[in-house]
DNA sequence: TGTTAGCACTCCATTTAATTGAGTGCTAAC
DNA sequence: GTTAGCACTCAATTAAATGGAGTGCTAACA
């Protein structure tokens, strides 16, 4: 048996109708919803081969059927329509301030889990060329030093030091010159021993507080490593009602809170072929997560990125009977903005 | 009618065992659980006038007692014995550096949950002396400087500026140097108008420089002021069937994914009376609440302190049957560590 | 050969009734 | 003041009855 145009038409109707009215769909509803002008009677032989081909099922013997993943797999492939959002407000999050990337994605992730009505999270963009920019030693009062380290894509990170020795101001200039003329513009695994070695040489007397400021550099790169994740609308899950019960809520919400697990939910693998909005969107059905707990949702997931090569990813949870066409053309849409405010840049 | 020691030793009883087994009480029960050597009839009398007086309810006719509000203060203001607790792995989360707060902080809130499966929540700590201890600008490139910015108790920030104009580095040493000396030791609210205006007066051509400067010094406080709230283990709450049902799981979750709102929960009034562990921890039960959505919960705050003025506040959230000894012990144990490890510096 | 009306059948969901049992309040005796 | 005894109450559980949405199948029709 195969899937002619006739038994699309009336899948798409079945999953339509199920994504609004998270109810079975049965045969009279069909028959009246759709355009086709078939009696129910036709529709459930239909239905009954919909069956057999594993897009739908029925939860049980006299109800409706409901799509399975392999049903839902096929509308989002073939029948989804993502329509481009209004997403007007999100341009005064994403405009804010550079060196407050923090507050930036809570700001998003928030907006988005509100406009969405589903839960949100995002991970912190990586760095993916890691090269410094510009180190600096500066003294905060007698035996604390303050080392202010920018990355790339102007990440900035702070490593206050404690340091016994006395250092003139004089000194001081000079240490700073050496870090950066040697530092700068690097990346941070082409700093090997042989270069280490060459500055501690270079600073004297003074070659602890050096190496004390490459481990703080190469602190702060690990501590970008293990990436933060922010997340939002988790409460949303209580929208819907087969999410809501105690199992799954539980079992979600846990989920939620292990932010570190969430984060590998979504680096999976990504489709890299091309360039622009639609890149890098996924969708994972139901069963298709590699999560267990996300077994009864669904996830769309989307890189993101701020020039540079910052890149991170968001994803967007929600029941198996999200509404994937608002979903991913919200994330489209999102994509094309960054892509107006940081891509052009980079030319 | 009064509180005799006979009825208060029944109180207890029936809080002691609702406290473990979250049932209502029966007068057998007690009969046999204390060492009073009542029969069941008579502890139904006492029980009777225990229910007359307010401490204690029948969920219905025909059942055991549960304590009240009031029967749960009258517990906690007098017959809690908050036993000090074992909270050997804390003390590694609380020596984490000083310049990764957020991440001790974040470390410590998970801790708690994890230690007492209560959810947990915590205030960044806010300066309360807000004094500035060292400003630095330094070039990053050739249109964006960095404004570093160091507060009283170490706490570090950034600003990035763009700026046109061309500093040579001897300008940008004199203005390091004229910020410093300006600036160093000022309490943030005496930075007025005048400071301003001579500051730029000496800074001649570069005066924009020096207001964007001070802007940053502005925008920093005031970020610092709408103060962070860190949670974890919200999942906790589907341990207690009582909170566990849709609806107030429900209400609880977004609660807490209103983090600004869930700040002011903790802010509330706190008694300022004397010193040490112990101090500024308060009990809030069931209705006590401030929130309605909290008012089928307990909530135990207790103020912290990291030394140098820097204060905030840990909550935890749990039915109104918590388990109070342990968690007050908790909390009072927490804030010796604490003093102990930053007390001891102040001095 | 595809479509449709008709009908018996299935099974979940909801309502109603019956049963159980923990726990009480009250009385009367100690 | 304490306690045994007993009738009573009421939530919770189990069982039975009812209703209805939706199906599959058959037979007739175009």
């Amino acid at each position: 048996m195969e899937m002619d145009e006739r038994k699309a038409k009336i899948l798409q109707a079945i999953i339509r109708n199920y994504l609004e009215t998270g109810e079975p769909v049965g045969s009279r509803t069909i028959s009246k919803y759709t355009d086709l002008n078939l009696s129910s009677a036709t529709i459930r032989n239909e239905m009954a081969d919909l069956e057999e081909m594993g897009y739908i099922v029925q939860p049980h013997t006299s109800a409706g059927r409901i799509p399975t993943d392999k049903g839902y797999r096929f509308y989002v492939d073939t029948m989804m329509e993502a329509k481009e959002q209004e997403l007007a407000e999100v341009k005064d999050v994403l405009l804010q301030r550079q060196d407050r990337l923090e507050d930036m994605l809570r700001s998003l992730v928030k907006f988005l889990a509100k406009d969405t009505q589903y839960a949100t999270m995002i991970t912190a963009p990586s760095v993916q060329k890691n090269r410094l920019k510009f180190v600096q030693l500066s003294r905060v009062d007698e035996h604390s030093y303050l080392a202010v380290i920018v990355m790339e894509g102007n990440i900035i990170k702070n490593r206050l030091l404690a340091v016994d020795e006395a250092i003139d101001d004089e000194t001081l200039l000079k240490l700073n010159m050496l870090l950066n003329t040697q530092l700068s513009g690097m990346a941070v695994q082409d700093i090997n021993l042989s270069i280490i070695s060459r500055m501690k040489t270079q600073a004297g007397i003074h070659s602890d507080i050096i190496s004390n400021v490459i481990d703080a550099v190469g602190e702060v790169i690990a501590e970008d490593e293990d990436l933060q994740v922010y997340t939002s609308g988790t409460d949303n899950i209580f929208r819907y009602p087969e999410l809501a019960d105690q199992q799954n809520a539980s079992q979600l919400i846990s989920a939620f809170e292990e932010k570190q697990l969430l984060g590998n939910l979504l680096i999976g693998e990504s489709d890299e072929s091309g360039e622009g909005p639609g890149t890098g969107i996924q969708v994972y059905i139901g069963g298709e997560n590699a999560s267990q707990s996300m077994k009864d949702c669904s996830v769309v997931t989307a890189t993101y990125e701020l020039g540079d090569g910052l890149r991170g990813t968001i994803g967007i949870v929600g029941p198996r009977r999200m509404d994937y066409d608002k979903v991913v053309g919200t994330l489209k849409t999102l994509q094309t903005k960054l892509d107006d405010i940081y891509g052009r840049k980079e030319e």
